[in-house]
DNA sequence: GGACAGGAAGTCC
DNA sequence: GGACTTCCTGTC
């Protein structure tokens, strides 16, 4: 894999990044891990992330480039969060070994096969999945924008405004905000989340770190997070691969093609990733035709 | 046109 | 197992 730097015709830095492998901008953006980015272009996505707003511009199959972002901020942050640091055709290899001659996962592999999993920050994932639950991916982004509005810093760009996302001490400072949002009951379980991380009752590093059930164990002392939404903050927050998140979707998708059962726990170390082909591969059957003329197959 | 049921990356009691 | 906030879709 190659990076250079340069500046863009307006002086704002950008990074590009060549030889790329199974990176599909549009199914990696819109597979559902990730509420904050839109895409603004065929092949464009923007918005606001580590409060810095950037553009990704996947301008060929093997190339992304990172614009608003100098080779030093990179290295440091956006290569550990698009898995630019990973060998993902290693990655591949390993879930295809794990599910053998499954002509199930084989499909939904290739269907799929642009499709990253994103190291997020921990309390962004947090909400945005305490948000997700019993609702659908339109609502989801735009109570995630009213509430980073609410409460995250004003991030400028290009004359137009963003917002960072919000701290948990800023929310914590004055929860009474969060009735605003119309999240419903997940309004008490954003203030509950907010003031564990804030008085360091929870410690998401330390999940981080910790062994897989106590990591879910300690995401699980926040209200209105049970099985599934921890799962998720470990599998887009935490970087823990392994976790498999088991949600409606998943369900069907182990009832339709899995009737005999799947051993969850025998899926390896990117069980997680494996969960994401089965969950985007069955999301587009239910929106019609597959295919999504991207750049996953190439 | 507008009412209404059903459902939405679930969890709580 | 029913209730839960809010909103959107499909149906009549």
């Amino acid at each position: 894999m190659t990076a250079e730097n340069g500046r863009l015709p307006g002086g704002a830095p950008y990074v590009r990044v060549g030889g790329l492998e199974f990176f599909d901008i549009g199914q990696t953006f819109d597979c559902g891990q990730c509420f904050r980015f839109v895409k603004t272009d065929e092949n464009v996505y923007a918005g606001t992330a580590f409060g810095k707003y950037v553009r990704f511009v996947q301008d060929r199959p093997d190339m992304l480039t990172i614009e608003g972002v100098d080779r030093a901020e990179y290295e440091r942050v956006w290569k550990r969060f698009l898995t630019f640091d990973t060998d993902w055709k290693a990655v591949r290899a390993d879930v295809a070994a794990h599910f053998g001659d499954d002509g199930v996962m084989r499909e939904a592999m290739t269907y799929g096969a642009g499709i990253r999993i994103l190291r997020q920050e921990p309390w962004e994932t947090l909400c945005s999945f305490i948000l997700s639950q019993n609702n659908n991916i339109p609502r989801i982004r735009r109570l995630i924008g009213a509430f980073c509005e609410r409460y995250g810093e004003p991030i400028e760009h290009g004359g137009a405004v963003d917002f960072a996302f919000p701290t948990a001490e800023a929310v914590d400072a004055d929860p009474s905000g969060l009735e605003t949002l119309r999240a419903g009951y997940r309004a008490r379980y954003l203030a509950d989340a907010a003031h564990k991380a804030a008085s360091g009752e929870l410690d998401l590093d330390l999940a981080a770190r910790a062994p897989a059930h106590q990591a879910e164990e300690m995401l699980c002392t926040v209200k209105g997070v049970g099985p599934k939404v921890a799962a998720c903050v470990m599998l887009y927050g935490l970087g823990r691969t392994e976790a498999f998140p088991v949600d409606v979707w998943m369900k069907r998708v182990l009832a339709e093609y899995y009737p005999a059962g799947l051993d969850l726990s025998s899926l390896g170390s990117f069980a997680g990733l494996a969960q994401q082909y089965l969950f985007y591969y069955e999301r587009g059957k239910a929106k019609g035709p597959a295919g999504t003329g991207g750049f996953g197959t190439a």
